[in-house]
DNA sequence: TTAATTAAAGATAATTTTGTCTTTTATTGT
DNA sequence: ACAATAAAAGACAAAATTATCTTTAATTAA
């Protein structure tokens, strides 16, 4: 579905907005360690999403990222999703064909057309600020407990 | 969504399936080009399907794929997604959580529930041989037309 | 039984994705 | 100014996916 850098992306993006809505910058450190992923790896996409625009990030003592909450309650789920992975998802041909449309398309066009939909529905819809505030709840999680490895 | 395996071993067997409606065996050469795709590659994803016992090969002279019109009839898509990617794309969490359940929900699980179930109905009834018959009316299609690449 | 044909199998290569490491730049506190 | 901190940037490495090439095995027809 997603690329792992664009997993990555949502549950650092959704742990920050938890966080930094009891004003707590965290660190690249404390992003992977949360949502455990691979610190260098999720440093990387940081970037990404921090030259999109999405996270706001601070150097030097005392920095890290955030995301303001009123920002949160703008961003979409599919703007993380857009900077990362593009758009290829939720348009795109289901079984890969270059050119598909209705005028020309697939055999499995209009059973994906309603999956796609649903999808972009979804993604167009959710902000962060729900996702984060699904996590402060404690009933939804970004890493699976008691991990070891 | 899918991977590039799958993608070409559904348009081949969609392919060969309508060939095979006809009475018309297909060879590997004859698949690679009218669905668009790289043929050596497109001959190892056939060797998954014919091991997989989904799509039926002979060798020799006057040789090459089929599945038969009644076997189309009780061929899933999801067979063909199953063996060639698994079933990692219907089941499995959408933000790559290891563990993602009721119990342990990632925040996007209740949404995703929805369109992963789309996703596995859609694959579940759709059958191999509703495909090839799109296909065969001509209004549906497995490349674009007038390719230079 | 030999030649032609065609898929299977196995080895190899290119590309993309994922992941790591090192150096640089910016910021803060002293 | 200086040291400590933390992200940015860039080079590098590993793994997975995609793609190709060569050889082998099976089948058919002459």
């Amino acid at each position: 579905m997603f690329s792992k850098a664009c997993e990555y992306g949502i549950r650092a993006s959704i742990f920050i907005a938890a966080k930094s809505s009891k004003g707590i910058r965290v660190g690249i450190k404390d992003v992977a360690k949360e949502i455990d992923s691979p610190e260098p790896f999720t440093a990387k996409i940081m970037q990404i999403l921090t030259k999109s625009g999405i996270i706001h990030s601070a150097k030097g003592v005392g920095g890290g990222f955030e995301v303001s909450p009123e920002a949160s309650k703008s961003i979409k789920l599919i703007q993380i999703v857009d900077a990362i992975d593009g758009n290829k998802i939720y348009s795109g041909c289901g079984i890969g064909l270059k050119e598909c449309s209705e005028q020309h398309p697939c055999p499995v066009h209009n059973e994906f057309k309603k999956i796609r939909g649903l999808l972009l529905e979804m993604l167009t819809k959710t902000t962060l600020e729900q996702l984060a505030s699904d996590v402060k709840s404690g009933d939804f999680f970004l890493k699976t407990l008691n991990m070891k490895d």
